[in-house]
RNA sequence: GCGGGUGUGGCGGAAUUGGUAGACGCGCGGGAUUCAAAAUCCCGUUUCCUCGGAAGUGUCGGUUCGAGUCCGACCACCCGUACCA
């Protein structure tokens, strides 16, 4: 048997579709439209298995909508700046453009040879001046709506390289090159208006509902809204007050303790005059910026000795601790701790020996008796020992406390965000220059806009300690327009967040002159079906949707939310293995005997691991450059869309893979050498045909009901399912059946076509083979016939107390009465019903039967 | 720590959203074809069992005529946690 030749037939089909410029699309009004985005990768240098699934993924939608008439977007760019290409330059002496630029000559080759219909016209990458340009002129724009300030932020600092490092970069506390303990450091720094929209943000979420319930709910909790009150504690001594927001102003007579950040403004002026609680900040500061990394390390605190006169107990006082564990980010960076109803302010009250005192009292239990142990009551009930909140529900005594308060000029109710604004700036090269040059007489200046794009210089030494274009002998130092006398650019680039943040809108017009001409924009977006992962589901996601925002604050667009549609892709996973050293091995390297046992090329036993995510560091991963090369693009694409659901994660497997080649292969065989002679091309379909026959067509059209169902709905694995039911089906028919001939050929024309989206190249031999000049990427999606979809008998399930006891097979819709004296004329429920009484019978029509004894 | 998610045969998953649990595939077992192998085709395959049944969807409990699906508690793993992208 000729085996399908892969290689072959798939770059042929590949030309045939360029040379056709299938998938070159032009802005046309006249025409329904359809925008498929997939993230767009950040060129690492080689594709992933990542990168395979979702492109495949995206790549189906555009196939299959542009099937069905849509006038379909598709492009695809690199995220191509970025902190790997400073690392590679630092490891592999190579600048970070060359290695940039390489690298996507390399993925863009690779993406190519999976057969993906991309408008490769439409390509972008945002390390170049082209596309970033663009982005300066926005910021200049974001700068005149008020959407841009600068102030001083904290970030992590290595001592010894003198750079700022990443979070990923902290690894307990010390910098992943130097080992040195890391320090917080203070710097000046340009930050986005995000809360401005904070409401906005939050309340369009209800909106999105083609979005997965748990991103809306993710981004709902990240942005955080709260209603509480912002109390000024008096401080004994003191003049200045301590303000505290906090959710929880009922708990006010409970308050034991207050606590500051480590970096609250207090807690440094204290420390001026006392070198321990200057020891315990420098202590806080080791920790990093994260707050992972805040919120799991140890609750600590240190007595400053002040106290805060408490605002509703006459003559008591609390102690004011600083606290590693209050973020100056969050509110005012000052809270007062009330233990016996937060867990954290109970740790701490634990810890410390401090009062625990309850204030709220769960719903029928006796305030006599109830205490707090070790776990804090946060649930609703009365007020207890609290004056003149006594007996009020938490609501209502937080509407009265916060009355209390405003009474006597002491505090308000106030909303207060969890979300904080996005601080844009980043002490790094390989980044989008911020067009601002400070001049000690003018201040911040922006770069006039006429000198845009301000273009990276590329003649930077990236191996030095410090940043490159801070340390540039004369690249920084410029006249400043506004006056003319000597000044200094801005150092600082974009947060890579800041490109991704309208890359789709760049692609609606990428040759235009401005970011991207308005009408193109009004056409295609928003983009109807965005697909990538889940570890987007806030910063990127929550960045573009603010982004699309301010674009329109400032006129380049007239819409608010940029993805309509949202889908989420889990993560390929693989087995792991270990040497006997302990080493992680590729899979490559393991050599697998007859019966099942791993070694290495040595013999030596290798050691099976649960399957993980795939990653460089555990070396489980298996490139798809090889795997196409060996089984093709459609083998490949099939793997990803069979068995697991796109938002679940997939676990490679060869054998998962060989069995997708099996298939490609079976596929071909029902055209190449099909198990009866099909009928010729357009022949009418025959009056008479054989029952089973007729059963098989009615199946061609369940199926295409089903498939375009299926793919509407992501449910990819199941449309497989039933295309494989289908060629099942296709492979039984009895060449001595009368109509089997033209229901084969009706069959396997129409699998043809469903598996276009999905094993494009596959289904163009097919097609061709069977006769057709036309190329399955310009042909409709088939239309089932509805008249062929239902069957006339049903099998309907007999249970006794629930248990299925028998099956009756009866007519469609029968009448109550008929299907329940069926059931009750089984044998084997005759004999479970013996001579008990039958209480009860229900009948769900076309489904079951329960009869209840 | 906090926020979000996932959990069904040996494995990946399906189940019309409260109605016959295990579609489809992988693996495995048996058979056909072959000098032999590969490939291919056919049959079987949740577990236990006294062959009549019994148990079964991470664990424990609840609601219901009926629960994988709804409710409560818990366990394990994964994602995010604002400078990885």
């Amino acid at each position: 048997m000729p085996r399908y030749n892969v290689k072959e037939t798939e770059a042929k089909w590949q030309k045939q579709w360029d040379a056709q410029k299938c998938f070159e699309v032009e802005h046309d009004p006249s025409r329904p439209k359809y925008y498929v985005l997939e993230m767009f990768p950040y060129p690492s240098g080689r594709i992933h298995m990542g990168h395979v699934r979702n492109y495949t993924l995206g790549d189906l939608v555009a196939r299959f909508r542009r099937a069905q008439g849509f006038n379909v977007l598709h492009p695809m760019g690199w995220d191509a700046f970025g902190l790997p290409a400073e690392n590679a330059a630092k490891e592999n002496k190579v600048h970070p453009a060359e290695w940039t630029r390489a690298n996507i000559a390399s993925m863009r080759t690779q993406l190519k040879s999976m057969g993906l219909s991309y408008d490769w016209r439409r390509e972008i990458a945002t390390c170049e001046p082209d596309y970033y340009r663009h982005e300066q002129k926005m910021f200049l724009d974001f700068l005149k709506a008020d959407l841009v300030y600068r102030k001083e932020s904290w970030v992590n600092w290595d001592p010894v390289e003198h750079t700022v490092l990443a979070n990923e970069q902290v690894i307990d506390g010390k910098g992943w090159r130097s080992g040195a303990d890391v320090e917080k450091r203070k710097l000046a720094q340009w930050f986005l208006k995000i809360t401005a929209y904070a409401d906005d943000l939050l309340s369009a979420l209800d909106g999105l509902d083609r979005w997965p319930e748990r991103v809306r709910i993710m981004q709902h909790n990240w942005i955080g809204r709260s209603e509480g009150a912002h109390i000024a504690f008096q401080i004994a001594g003191r003049d200045a007050p301590l303000d505290v927001y906090t959710t929880r102003p009922d708990t006010i007579f409970g308050a034991s303790f207050m606590a500051i950040a480590a970096n609250h403004p207090l807690a440094a002026d204290l420390a001026q005059d006392n070198p321990a609680l200057q020891d315990f900040i420098t202590q806080c500061n080791r920790m990093g910026t994260s707050e992972a990394a805040i919120e799991t390390a140890e609750k600590l605190g240190f007595a400053t000795g002040l106290h805060c006169v408490h605002p509703t107990i006459e003559g008591e006082t609390l102690p004011i601790y600083v606290a590693n564990f209050v973020l100056m980010d969050y509110g005012t960076g000052a809270i007062f701790g009330c233990p016996a109803h937060d867990q954290r302010d109970l740790d701490f009250a634990r810890k410390y020996d401090l009062p625990v005192r309850p204030v709220v009292c769960p719903d029928g239990t006796d305030p006599a008796t109830f205490s707090i142990e070790n776990d804090a009551y946060v649930g609703p009930g009365r007020i207890v020992n609290s004056g003149f909140l006594n007996g009020l529900e938490v609501d209502a005594a937080k509407s009265q406390i916060i009355a209390h308060f405003e009474e006597r000029g002491m505090g308000k109710r106030q909303v207060n965000f969890r979300l904080r604004d996005w601080g844009v700036s980043r002490q790094r090269y390989w980044g989008c220059p911020i067009p601002i040059i400070h001049c000690d007489a003018c201040g911040a200046v922006p770069v006039p806009e006429d000198q845009l794009p301000m273009t990276l210089p590329e003649d930077v030494d990236i191996d030095v300690a410090g940043n490159p274009l801070d340390l540039h002998p004369t690249w920084k130092h410029v006249a400043c327009p506004s006056c003319g006398e000597q000044a200094v650019r801005e150092t600082d680039t974009f947060d890579t967040f800041f490109e991704s943040s309208w890359y789709f809108a760049r692609f609606c017009s990428p040759a235009s002159n401005i970011a991207f001409d308005k009408d193109a924009a009004d056409y295609w977006l928003p983009v109807d079906q965005y697909i990538g992962g889940i570890e987007h589901a806030v910063l990127h996601l929550l960045y573009s949707r603010f982004f699309t925002r301010a674009m329109k604050e400032c006129g380049y667009l007239s819409l608010d939310e940029p993805f309509a549609g949202l889908q989420t892709q889990g993560m390929i996973c693989h087995e792991t293995y270990k040497n006997q050293d302990g080493k992680w091995m590729f899979p490559t390297d393991v050599v697998r005997a007859e019966d099942g046992a791993l070694t290495d090329a040595n013999g030596n036993a290798v050691k099976r691991g649960r399957s993980e995510k795939m990653s460089k560091s555990k070396r489980n991963v298996v490139d798809p450059e090889e795997i196409i090369g060996n089984y093709g693009a459609d083998t490949a694409r099939l793997f990803m869309l069979s068995d697991s659901p796109p938002d679940r994660d997939l676990d490679w497997t060869d054998s998962g893979i060989d069995g997708a080649w099996r298939y490609v292969n079976r596929l071909w065989r029902l055209v190449d050498e099909p198990s009866l002679p099909l009928a010729a091309t357009g022949d009418p379909r025959p009056t008479d045909i054989a029952n089973s026959t007729a059963n098989v067509e009615r199946l061609v059209h369940k199926t295409i009901q089903a498939v375009t169902n299926d793919l509407e709905r992501f449910h990819f694995n199941k449309a497989v399912a039933r295309i494989r039911e289908l060629s099942n089906a296709l492979e039984g028919l009895s060449k001595n059946d009368s109509g089997a001939p033209w229901v084969m050929r009706f069959g396997v024309e129409t699998i043809s076509i469903l598996i276009g989206p999905m094993m494009p190249h596959l289904a163009e031999e097919m097609w061709h083979s069977l006769g057709h000049e036309t190329l399955v990427a310009e042909t409709a999606w088939p239309v089932a016939d509805t008249s062929m979809l239902n069957d006339e008998t049903v099998t309907i399930g007999v249970q006794i107390n629930g248990k299925l006891r028998g099956t009756i097979d009866i007519a469609k819709d029968t009448d109550q009465d008929a299907v329940k004296e069926a059931a009750l004329s089984l044998e084997n429920v005759q004999s479970f019903i013996g001579d008990k009484e039958v209480r009860k019978v229900i009948v769900v029509p076309n489904r079951i039967v329960n009869v209840v004894i």
